[in-house]
DNA sequence: TAGATTGTTAATCGATTAACAATC
DNA sequence: TAGATTGTTAATCGATTAACAATC
């Protein structure tokens, strides 16, 4: 990595990648910044800014090609590897996202997903069962696991987290309600959902706060 | 309202309110933005302005009183106030949060739930029937729905924009994969899973990634 | 060629941080 | 009172927007 790149110019980089599989879609193959900035409501100039971190990707006089475009997105997002991903916590949340998230056709290979209660270990979810949260650290040794997402209540994912990082897993994607404290070279995502509850909370109580895109 | 604060400003709120529930919880009464900034790892001028766009609620010399703080961002964030929700789409995502959020008990009462699917219609969630979705008009009609969260495609979740609009929701927690066009008085909330997924897949490939709060 | 549109530099705007007088 | 810490102004930093020469 050469330059940094800010994270919200990475943040809006799904965004892109979601207009440009719809311009695919509709059969659209080229378009300019100018287009694509109204379709999103965004200006042309971030557009070109953000875009031009990560390389030339279009033509003066004629635009992106939207294909080429999605296709360079996608790798700069990595969705051209492949990832392990186990689920940490086997309730509603953990359930559903290995329901709903199609992982296995994104790329994200499901291969566990654990729990410490009872009722749920020995459960199939999408063909996988629920095994004893104890058998985590073995688990880990044995599969070269990238991803944890971690569907636990917060104090159990404080007490988990030395065991997925002594089992050597890269990122965690985390659903509960705590900051996790990890080492420099794991990276986390946070999904805080009681917290984008607050802020609609807000916005409902506080005109002007229609148009924004985050 | 009269200026307007920013949203960078407002999605930190409920971080600070998790903080101090914390604090609360260990019983500590009284907290400088120094202390705090060091716990949350930002900067303590930052704390201070963040809390100055709403009112003085520090003393010098003293610090901040942690309840009275929590109080403070609790009415800002509009937690003090109830509101009434629905939720459409039951399948997978619907009904974990259903199960999940804890709705009730932080005072978004939830009273219907909806779908499409007639193996899913009949079902009940956490007390409140499944109905199906052409009785979603008449239902908006007889109750006063404040928010609408949207667990359902894509299509489908465009298709019933209109049909919330007309039935005077005033906000929308949006789960489905993408931006919905909606009048400017009703505000939204999105939730693009994939797009964080996405997001966590960019950073495990680039380095640096790491202390970033979101 | 003429028109369109990029990539990129410069200007602006907003958000974060630093500094410090006010004061508890 | 002396020390601590706020609220707030000023300085800095970074992100967004505007402008335009380059060029397809």
């Amino acid at each position: 990595m050469e330059k940094k790149i800010s994270l919200a110019v990475i943040k809006r980089l799904p965004r892109y990648y979601r207009y440009l599989g719809d311009l695919i879609e509709n059969g659209i193959r080229r378009i300019s910044s100018k287009d694509l900035s109204e379709k999103m409501n965004v200006t042309a100039s971030q557009i070109r800014q953000d875009l031009n971190n990560f390389g030339c990707f279009g033509q003066q006089g004629y635009g992106y090609n939207v294909e080429l475009l999605y296709d360079e997105i996608k790798n700069i997002l990595g969705l051209n590897k492949t990832y392990n991903l186990i689920i940490i916590g086997g309730g509603n949340i953990g359930q559903a996202l290995a329901n709903y998230m199609n992982f296995q056709k994104r790329g994200f290979n499901f291969i566990g997903i654990f729990d410490v209660n009872p009722r749920l270990i020995g459960m199939t979810i999408r063909g996988i069962e629920i095994y004893d949260i104890d058998k985590l650290p073995e688990f880990l040794r044995r599969n070269n696991v990238d991803i944890a997402v971690l569907t636990l209540p917060k104090n159990n994912a404080v007490r988990i987290t030395p065991i997925i990082v002594e089992g050597g897993v890269k990122g965690v994607w985390n659903f509960s309600h705590v900051d996790l404290k990890l080492p420099s070279d794991i990276v986390v995502e946070n999904v805080h959902l009681t917290d984008s509850l607050m802020t609609l909370s807000y916005k409902l109580n506080n005109e002007g706060y229609t148009d924004d895109i985050e």
